[in-house]
DNA sequence: GGGAGAATTGCTG
DNA sequence: TTCCACAGCAATTCTCCC
């Protein structure tokens, strides 16, 4: 269809259908003789009007907002600014064909369907019959059948059902599925023993050794390759040989299923072949890319890239820009880059959308015992938790907290992300998750300066011998010199980081695999349990509680409060130092502090707590450095936290998707600099 | 005001 | 009735300190 008939045709009121695009793509393998039209209908009606559906809408509006702000940025250019960026572009070009490498021969092996094949291969009686790997919610993976329909990954299942009736649903089982992926890494590892494993089913082998080696071409070695995982597995697979990675990822989706595809290693080749290819088909370009591109600059091939690239260096930053040009040159990563650490672990469940805080806390006990011990099985600890909040309504939110030191333990993360968690209460929600990262490091510079603190950070704790000092809330600095020591530092040394497709084949560990798999001996010791120790909180949690203090005018008790602030058990004592200040501190009217006068209604059972702490903290530290006469306006100082406080709460209400966020430019980029 | 670090969001596979 | 899980990364915005 011509460009101009489908655009017209696009904006049909009568086909609402034609621009919702959630799911359907013709890019995937298999699917280019689908009825686009009737599919896209099917999924539409089958959306429509669903809390999905209205988020989808939502996130429409803003990339087509952010398509007009940049389309007028691009209108205010003027002639010697256009001209500017032409020369600037121009330059970086020629910098970037400098670095053109024509010297290696890439690999990238993909699988066939390759769930539903594994699926196939256990059960024969499903061959010849439209399946797919998943459920109704989702599914993983659906053979060539059930693709003719329309039915595809991501897709789910009531709606593949509804495009199939005739669907055949199976669910995954990871263990076969990692079975069959090892046998067809066997093979892999005799082409090249340091291939890059980017998933279960996909794998990226610099041939060039053996081609020389074994005095073959790229073509016969694909060849040959394929026909032994064949003959191993009785699976198929594609296989794309390219000069560079990203060129290689392409050409093995050509030929699928069971085909290859081979570019020579010439730059006439690469150039021709890049010149009409769509840019949807380059990794790391998907579909709110491909449309900010093509709604500003009307770029639909790579070839485009370089037409328009002073405009593209007008708009966009530095390495959103470079990766823009090296798509158009037809550039990639020609290197094997270094084994990498992991850099986060995060586990996340999806339920009934429910305002059920009970339900909440159950699944973050859940979470934080999962991620704890998945962060145990390799060794790690981490310093920001992250958890993650998906609304009923599917707007996705994410509270971070990070800490001085490491923690690693259910315990300490349960507390850390009842507290974030406690502050977007109450939400009707159907996710959560929680993520660690920054792992194995250690702040204590700035962590242990007394400058630095937050609003958090005012809690009193008792060392060994008895003193009294003011340490973070998130601080166990009594024990930090251990648990610093505690770790072999070789066993997490920062390595080179790589690219978006490399990085991906870190993410399937395989423990047999030495290019990726950590052995744990590594870490020497058992740091989960050494960090639980030294990570002790300075109160005591209780599974499913969280433990504040309530603070009653001469009686402070230790009290568990459930997530909305309920008193529901009092537990274990005070350290003396804590229960006795010398001069009482209360609650005027039980609202107002009697220190500094804010005004603190009871509901406000944690900022109480926080207040109290941080009156009680000043206190101590006054008389601990002897220097009684030191006024410290706590008022000022508590009110500006306070205010901090607040203008981050009133950030985090504008910023939900409900009240216009305005999404940053570059964030719809935010990938694509990492695949060349 | 600038720099560093943290928090947050979104894209992608 | 019903739209995943996980990880990496870029960019922006905010906060705090100097």
């Amino acid at each position: 269809m011509e460009e101009s008939e489908k655009s017209s045709t696009e904006n049909d009121p009568a086909r609402p259908w034609q621009s919702y695009n959630t799911v359907y793509t013709i890019a995937k393998a298999g699917m280019e003789g689908v009825d686009k039209e009737k599919v896209q209908r099917i999924v539409y009606e089958m959306s429509k009007g669903s809390k999905y559906f209205e988020n989808e809408e939502k996130k429409e509006v803003y990339m087509k907002q952010k398509i007009e702000s940049m389309r007028a940025q691009l209108a205010k250019l003027t002639a010697v600014d256009i001209s500017r960026y032409q020369k600037f572009a121009d330059k970086r070009i020629v910098e970037l064909e400098a670095t053109r490498d024509l010297s290696r021969i890439w690999l990238h092996v993909d699988m066939d369907a390759f769930y539903a094949a594994v699926e196939t291969l256990s059960d024969p009686s499903l061959k010849g019959k439209p399946m797919a790997v998943g459920s109704m919610s989702m599914i993983s993976t659906a053979n060539y059948e059930a693709r003719k329909f329309g039915v595809r990954a991501a897709m789910p299942g009531f709606i593949a059902r509804k495009l199939c009736p005739k669907l055949i649903f199976v669910p995954t089982d990871f263990k076969k599925y990692t079975y069959y992926s090892d046998l067809t890494r066997q093979v892999f590892q005799r082409y090249d023993p340091n291939f890059l494993a980017a998933s279960l089913d996909e794998a990226y082998l610099d041939i060039t050794n053996f081609c020389n080696e074994k005095g073959m071409t790229g073509a016969e070695v694909a060849e040959e390759l394929r026909e032994s995982v064949h003959k191993e597995t009785g699976l198929t697979c594609s296989a794309g040989v390219a000069p560079n990675r990203l060129l290689a990822k392409v050409c093995s989706d050509i030929n699928k299923p069971n085909g290859q595809f081979v570019l020579p290693n010439e730059r006439m080749a690469v150039m021709t072949f890049i010149s009409s290819l769509p840019i949807r088909k380059i990794g790391g370009i998907g579909k709110v890319t491909e449309n900010i591109l093509k709604g500003i600059f009307g770029i639909t091939t790579c070839e485009e890239m370089l037409q328009k690239s002073n405009f593209i260096c007008a708009l966009f930053s530095r390495t959103s820009a470079d990766f823009f040009l090296s798509v158009g040159l037809g550039l990639g990563r020609t290197d094997t880059p270094q084994v990498t650490q992991r850099k986060s672990m995060s586990n996340e469940r999806t339920f009934s959308p429910t305002d059920d805080e009970a339900l909440f806390l159950q699944k973050l006990v859940d979470l934080s015992e999962n991620l704890a011990s998945d962060l145990k099985k390799e060794g790690l600890c981490g310093r920001t938790l992250t958890l993650k909040l998906k609304t009923s309504c599917f707007e996705v939110r994410t509270r971070a907290v990070t800490l001085p030191d490491n923690i690693c333990s259910s315990e300490d993360i349960l507390k850390h992300a009842t507290k974030l968690l406690k502050a977007e209460l109450p939400a009707s929600l159907r996710l959560m998750g929680l993520r660690m990262s920054h792992f194995n490091e250690s702040k204590k510079g700035v962590a242990s300066d007394p400058k630095q603190r937050t609003l958090s950070n005012f809690i009193v704790t008792e060392d060994a011998s008895g003193r009294v000092s003011e340490s973070n809330i998130y601080d166990d600095n009594t024990l930090s010199i251990d648990r610093e020591t505690s770790f072999s530092s070789d066993a997490h040394a920062p390595c080179e980081s790589f690219d978006f497709m490399d990085t991906h084949q870190m993410l399937d560990v395989d423990p047999t695999d030495k290019r990726h798999g950590r052995d744990e001996a590594e870490t020497g010791v058992d740091n989960h349990d050494v960090v639980r120790d030294a990570a002790n909180p300075p109160y005591p949690i209780g599974a499913g509680e969280v433990v504040v203090r309530d603070s009653s005018p001469g009686l402070l008790e230790e009290t568990s409060l459930d997530l909305l602030g309920r008193v529901v058990s009092c537990t274990d004592e005070e350290p003396a130092s804590l229960l006795n200040p010398k001069e009482p501190f209360f609650w005027l009217n039980d609202y107002q502090c009697s220190v500094c006068g804010i005004e603190l209604p009871p509901s406000f059972v944690e900022e109480r707590q926080e207040h109290f702490d941080f009156h009680l903290a000043e206190r101590l530290q006054d008389e601990e450095s002897n220097n009684l006469n030191r006024v410290l306006k706590p008022k000022q100082r508590f009110t500006h936290k306070d205010q901090v406080s607040e203008s981050r709460q009133r950030k985090k209400q504008k910023a939900s998707p409900s009240d216009g966020k305005h999404i940053p430019i570059d964030m719809f980029f935010a990938k694509t600099s990492q695949n060349f």
